[in-house]
DNA sequence: CATGAATGAGCCTTCATTCAT
DNA sequence: AATGAATGAAGGCTCATTCAT
């Protein structure tokens, strides 16, 4: 990558961070690009010299997302745990990335009314890709006697919805940080696919 | 009521009724009032005679499902049931229930990006009253023994939103019908509060 | 046709002479919806109410001139004359008519740059449809011994071009009055197929 | 010149063809300054090294066109034919010419819409010349007895309405190659003017 | 009560133009 | 001489809302 690409991508960057923080707030149709724009102290226009339009800037942002979740989940799975222990750090890693990102999860909920066709494919296909890991490891813990599932879709989609909806009620001012929390709600959690 | 009073009143019932199917399918912000009107056969302008506008429209379909909610839930109480068996039932009537009016629990999901403040107030104290249901039932089920649950509260809200995220992946197209399947996502779903 | 659907038409209709006017002065590109608006003391939002959008008014400003040609030519076609009287009829007419509509005849100059395919589909039809009249005309004229031309689409092609540049230099502050400045050029223009 | 000179006249000439080219296309207003530049493989910012904006690269490229269509002229004058011979090679030729820039042409047609006063000024200046040249040769005809026309300049933008509508119609697809098209609608144009 | 019509504020997007490097 | 980046003005369009009838 050259300088300039280089130089390009980052600023990319930092517009999709930008977008996430003010879409976090106001959800997809409540931002307007000129609020983008101004918390980045530019201007309308120029977030189309980077972007081809609302939809393609927060399409990015959602895959940048989707792609992240994944890195996090691999991360876990090098790691040297039991399966039962890796579930429980995934679960733990994933609250705790979707409180940090809580606008992008945001959007994640109803991408059929933001995006086209074409973006819902490879949003639906990364989402899949990574529900597979959750299904994975859940085999692999019944395998090995950890857990007790019989039909792991739906075990599965039991609990990525436990933890999706973290960011509907955690707030930040109780009393536990982050990750204490996080590691709270995994121990409930978890039980869903437990002996 | 009177007469004219009660007419109106069950056409307010009609009005919210195509409301909810319409937004069920388009979103809140995909939703014109000129949809809701066809819907009905309407005109626009009409509806302004019923509501005030298409926030309080939206506003009062809302509390209508909360208030339905929470009928569904103190039906359940009066049978004569085990604790477990309560919340087993309860749990499968709020997601056969946010399966047939998916539109409103959708709306759910971020109601801070769509009212004002006293809407949102009032939209917080009827989740908070039915969240209290769930919160004496499991009290109740540790105090028999049946459940084992220390946070109370949090392990409700991985409850709820085990059940909540339904609306998300459930497809009318599977094999299960929406009661089987309500019962099969249930089992797991017990499981967070299971002893 | 109802009391109210007539009302309406009647409205399409001013506000399609107001977006002639408008056309005429500044093109295709130069004229904003709301130029066209405050033509008629409306506002940008009204228009909308009529017609689709920009495209959708300029096309059936379009059309109707075209319609409106034609019944030109029929209307000369049902009277007692020679051929040659009625060809010369014909393209006295239309450059008449060409010259009151001015706008409209300078949009039929690059119709692809503006409409999309179907509109140009409907246009070209019609197009065909009116030169038709004129290869019928001459085709009369060239069998009665009036006329001598051999290829007739192109001898016709060069009449329009003679009687369409027109609106280019014809100029009212000339001595002439628009009727007498027509019957000129006809006088000249008859001549690409006289013997 | 200075050899800097030189090379910049020569880029000039060579933004002004690729400029011709895209503007046929697209027309005016369909044409970006970018579209331009990238005809080019260079970049938007550059042709303002060259040019002081879009109208003023247009409106060059226009004189160019009229500068050559006189020189077109010029040549066939000088050519030693008769008066009659003369008329028709310039019809050719101009017909010639008008369908291989196509897209000059075309902004012939309403200058009004795109150009500045003083622009508009030098380009009917150049048109008048141009049209002069046509008076005298049909001047020189009716005095040499092959013409018969009363108003010249009536029957000579007729004549220049026949040629220029050529663009309007012509396909490129038609089985005549472009010269012998010219030819064959030069043979009727020519007769506006003949005895 | 209902409706046709009108309104106006707001948003996305395009693009000619500028400028530091 | 060239370019990447930024800008800002302008335009098309949508839609909740209002109102006379």
């Amino acid at each position: 990558m050259s300088l300039m690409e280089r130089k390009t991508a980052e600023k990319k960057n930092k517009i999709l961070n930008s977008a996430l923080i003010v879409l976090a707030e106001k959800g997809y149709h409540g931002t307007t690009m000129e609020d983008i724009a101004n918390h980045l102290l530019m201007t309308k226009g120029s977030l189309y010299y980077y972007f081809k339009g609302k939809q393609d800037l927060v399409f990015q942002s959602q895959i940048r997302i989707l792609h992240q979740s994944m890195e996090n989940v691999k991360a876990v799975n090098q790691e040297d745990l039991t399966i039962e222990e890796k579930l429980k750090r995934v679960i733990i890693k994933h609250i705790d990335y979707s409180l940090t990102e809580k606008a992008g999860f945001l959007l994640m909920i109803n991408p059929a009314e933001i995006f086209s066709k074409e973006q819902l494919t490879e949003i639906y296909r990364l989402r899949e890709a990574y529900a597979a890991c959750y299904d994975k490891l859940i085999a692999a813990g019944v395998e090995a006697g950890f857990f007790d599932v019989e039909h792991i879709p739906v075990a599965r989609n039991v609990l990525l919805g436990a933890m999706n909806w973290v960011t509907q009620w955690y707030s930040p001012e109780g009393a536990l940080s982050k990750t204490a929390f996080a590691q709270l709600v995994t121990d409930y959690t978890i039980r869903i696919v437990k002996k």
